[in-house]
DNA sequence: GTCTATATAATGATAGAC
DNA sequence: GTCTATCATTATATAGAC
């Protein structure tokens, strides 16, 4: 839209290269992919990686961008409403269009891109507010530490992200953990409603051993 | 012990070399880390690297059995008691001097080397059957699907472990996180015993959308 | 825009002296 | 056991033809 002159080129060869990049990074890590792959799997020389993306570091930054803007595009908003977990169980739900962006997410997260930081930190962001506002409404609790939690939250709403393929795995299934992915729903849901335990004991425990707190009890026990 | 030949230079050159690559495959990944960067941090030659470990992958997988004996030896039992997430909490009170096989241990799952995924097949299974027992003895609830939500507990036990950083950076932390994972424990604990959300509608919402399964209502509401 | 050919640097690994 | 010196390979990146 904004750039005219490579309107029509954008799709072809560079846009092959960055897919190729995306789908390589996100498969085996961004430092064990070169660039020699990347133009193998696209169709074309090295050298047309460097000549339309400058260096392997400005092919991951445009990847970066890509994925961003392809996630918020395709889904206005998405980190705007509901939990993070049900945001990204919602993109499982069309895993198959969105798995490479998804697999090179995960690893802009694990192995700590600048542009991974600064998503992180939106993400926590968006999630304590979003919490914020589910208690006042009082659908969810009030909790003894908010911004904790919210970190807690927004972390487990990445696990299908980073660990995806092990759940699928852990599952018997051997490729498409599509559907192992979706299967998480409920249990989830099931523990973020009923939890774990069936009673205090091992809360309470765990309160007095560290040192019984200024603010012992500010949680609800409906 | 049984290597009578190397026993006291095993604490000195080579277990250096060992520790060094755990060190910085640990901080920038496996991949991205050279052996050169290995033995400079180690005060010796490449060669002796290689004449110490045959190759780069030889030293990977003394780092791998290195962790595990590690973890292992020092928590006897440790993946037995209780549920993982207070395992790894335990672990992290000590972080100081298990940092770097945290770290490293955090690298082998998400660059899922052989020895990762065998790692988190036993930590499944370990969870899985704890949690079968603690729901015999009642303090655990039942689950509509268990093997799923043992699946669900044992990836958010590695939550502290994959994004320790992510975690004391939230918290505005720079440098040390031991404290911030150590905060984890009370919201963790709090969402494990009451949930998140103050009544089922979340959940029930979630049921009708997917469908109503055969089994509707397994989980006994107190 | 795309290529071949090449420069330059870094990598994993070896040979052989001490 | 440890080193220096070196090899062979692969890496990123450039030059210049088409």
């Amino acid at each position: 839209m904004l750039n005219m002159r490579s309107a029509s080129s954008d799709r072809h060869a560079r846009a092959r290269i960055r897919d190729s990049a995306l789908e390589l990074f996100g498969a085996r890590g961004i430092a064990a992919t070169s660039i020699r792959s990347i133009a193998e799997h696209a169709g074309v020389s090295a050298a047309l990686v460097i000549h339309h993306f400058g260096s392997k570091d400005g092919l991951q930054r445009a990847c970066d961008d890509y994925v961003l803007g392809e996630l918020m595009g395709r889904n206005a908003g998405a980190l705007d409403d509901a939990d993070l977990s049900g945001t990204i169980q919602r993109w499982i739900a069309d895993l198959d269009s969105f798995r490479p962006a998804f697999d090179y997410l995960a690893r802009m997260i694990t192995e700590g891109t600048a542009e991974g930081l600064t998503l992180w930190d939106g993400l926590v962001d968006r999630t304590e507010a979003m919490i914020s506002t589910a208690v006042e409404a009082g659908v969810m609790r009030d909790s003894s530490d908010p911004r904790m939690r919210a970190i807690v939250i927004a972390a487990y709403g990445l696990v299908p992200l980073l660990l995806e393929r092990h759940i699928g795995r852990a599952l018997g299934e051997s490729g498409l953990t599509a559907d192992a992915v979706r299967r998480m729903t409920l249990p989830t849901l099931e523990l973020y409603t009923h939890g774990l335990y069936t009673d205090d004991s091992t809360l309470a425990a765990a309160r007095s051993a560290l040192d019984a707190p200024a603010t012992p009890d500010k949680d609800p026990t409906p």
